[in-house]
DNA sequence: GCATCGTATGATAATATATTCATATGAATA
DNA sequence: TATTCATATGAATATATTATCATACGATGC
């Protein structure tokens, strides 16, 4: 009998966190403590409908530029975002999908 | 043409984070401010296994007691772990399968 | 070159957080 | 009930983190 999708994706999630290393653990650790800050977790979710630039990130968030400068850094050097120049003003977007997936499976265990 | 399983879960995730309030944002952040302590980490990593008393924690982690209670405490405020009395002993569990998810993306993330 | 716009950065102050120490609580047992 | 084992908790210290302010940097246009 074969597996249900379900089965196979708990084997696929039991298989990922198998033998994690001491240090794995602390680089989660840091992982996460990036995402456990509103103010990035609001940067992250603005650039979810596509690139902005820093002038249309604070915007979008309602904190000054410096503040969101600062945070930006965070998240680019966790590489949770990249950059590009353009012109005058400097664009920001989301490095790749796990961003979206880890705060999906965030907002899964706030809504029980 | 029926959708790939892939397409379905790329859907559903954008089905999850669409229309996210701000107040939910704070509570995500939150939440993975949880994640984001190594102690925390290797408490929830430990429980990975099935369930430990306190005692046990300890010996896991290789921390003192009055520091992981500290940390227990914050984790079953956060509803991610579970405690019962048994005899003299609180043993702790893994309140749900999420706590892996979120974990097991994490690592998914680091490991690119 | 100079002014201006957009962004980055260093220093500071305010706040939050984790660990430790001491001690309290709670359950079992002599 | 006095003692011991297991866990919890309050206070204090040490550390980390964030927002703000001032300012510097980089690109563009005059």
């Amino acid at each position: 009998m074969p597996d249900t999708e379900e089965k196979k994706c708990r084997r696929d999630i039991d298989h990922l966190i198998a033998s994690v290393s001491e240090d794995e653990l602390g680089e989660l650790a840091e992982l996460f403590k990036i995402f456990g800050d509103s103010t990035r977790i609001k940067i992250l979710y603005a650039l979810f409908s596509g690139e902005k630039n820093v002038t249309e990130i604070c915007e979008a968030i309602d904190m000054n530029q410096s503040a969101v400068s600062h945070q930006l850094k965070i998240l680019k050097t966790s590489k949770l975002i990249q950059s590009r120049r353009e012109g005058k003003s400097v664009v920001y977007s989301l490095a790749d999908d796990h961003v979206k997936t880890i705060i999906a499976m965030g907002r899964e265990h706030i809504e029980e």
